[in-house]
DNA sequence: GAAAGTCTAGACACTTGTGTCCAGACACGG
DNA sequence: CCGTGTCTGGACACAAGTGTCTAGACTTTC
């Protein structure tokens, strides 16, 4: 992944530095992302970040560039074929279900750094409006009006968004639990049990 | 509402650094709450501040306490009688639309706070599990199974605090069309006209 | 009216962070 | 083997933040 150093010197390379940072920016938050702090981290001296960056500024703007996955992902699912709304919301909680898909630490993240740079809010923006949109391209195909199926859109959206925002902590076994009645309460329908069934045994793995 | 000074030589009072502080939590994040800073806008001296305070955690820790009224007014409003679920709910909507009830502001610099001090977030935990439990009890009441409930009470709350997560900047015009579709989705009950316009009515003042 | 209490400002010491400059170690190409 | 390019570390300058100590200007109390 990160690029061979040029010079056998090299202890560590622009990748490693952006890591780091990405790293901090999800545990801590952007503002403890310092390059005291990385260098440190790094075990390297932090006047050797500036050759590999202009600035502090310049470190973070890179970092912003790391996060545009998260929303291709719910795009993607949101698209996939499926037989009725309950099986199309349960694409949806793939997302939340695999990291892989869809990693809220660093979504949350970026998310409180908006809530302090015009520039980062007005990228977030677009990628929640470009989620909901997808949503209720979903629940309108399956059925819905437009206006119900952009509520039901947002509320499958903001619940899950809430969710992190509490930032519980529960096992996979208890999410599980919840399925059918987060099915019924999204849809308005009641899940057949194969259906759930499916979803248990692919998110098992 | 803040103690008159005992003494004329008095400038600012506890009360003025305190409130200086919790606006700079809402605006800014903890982080940003600087006893050099709040000096600044109090336009007094810095040292000034350490007779108040023992230091700026001790600051810090004073703020924390004027947070609990929150919690209080979801509480009361998910105890109020109502005729059916959907004018229980129309109750909790009450919250999220009138700032005297419910700061989501305040709310949120206190999350975010959270996510970096474990005694912060262990108060947050405690408050966001009597809420969910207050509307739990709430949807109980009307008629549905503890598990649906406790569900339906989830997507109630964390889709208002994912709202506020995006920070979305609506009038109360948009909002209020989107009433009826949030109560079928919250529900699974078709509200009726009249109770549509009772809301609506008192949320206008 | 003297002593004790209240509150402020300024000076000082210390820490943590950013950014710049420069010398030097090392590899590579001619 | 010599110059050029790559990368690192140390020294320096500077800004912003916390916390302490002290003098002094007032008030209140006795």
């Amino acid at each position: 992944m990160s690029k061979p150093a040029a010079y056998p010197q090299t202890k560590v390379t622009q990748e490693d530095w952006l890591a780091a940072a990405l790293d901090t920016l999800i545990e801590r938050g952007v503002e403890q992302v310092k390059v005291l702090t990385l260098a440190a981290q790094l075990g390297v001296s932090r006047s050797s970040f500036y050759w590999y960056f202009k600035s502090r500024q310049d470190l973070l703007d890179q970092l912003l560039e790391k996060s545009h996955a998260n929303t291709a992902s719910i795009v993607a699912q949101a698209a996939l074929p499926a037989g009725g709304i309950v099986e199309g919301v349960l694409n949806i909680f793939d997302c939340w279900v695999d990291q892989a898909l869809f990693d809220p630490r660093l979504d949350f993240a970026i998310r409180e750094w908006a809530r302090r740079s015009r520039a980062i809010r007005r990228a977030v923006d677009r990628e929640d409006t470009a989620r909901v949109a997808a949503l209720q391209a979903l629940f309108q195909r399956h059925g819905f009006a437009a206006t119900d199926a952009f509520v039901r859109a947002r509320v499958l959206y903001f619940t899950q968004i809430g969710y992190y925002a509490l930032d519980l902590k529960e096992t996979q076994a208890e999410r599980l639990a919840l399925v059918a009645p987060y099915l019924r309460a999204f849809t308005g329908q009641e899940p057949a049990a194969e259906t759930l069934a499916a979803f248990t045994a692919r998110s098992q793995r």
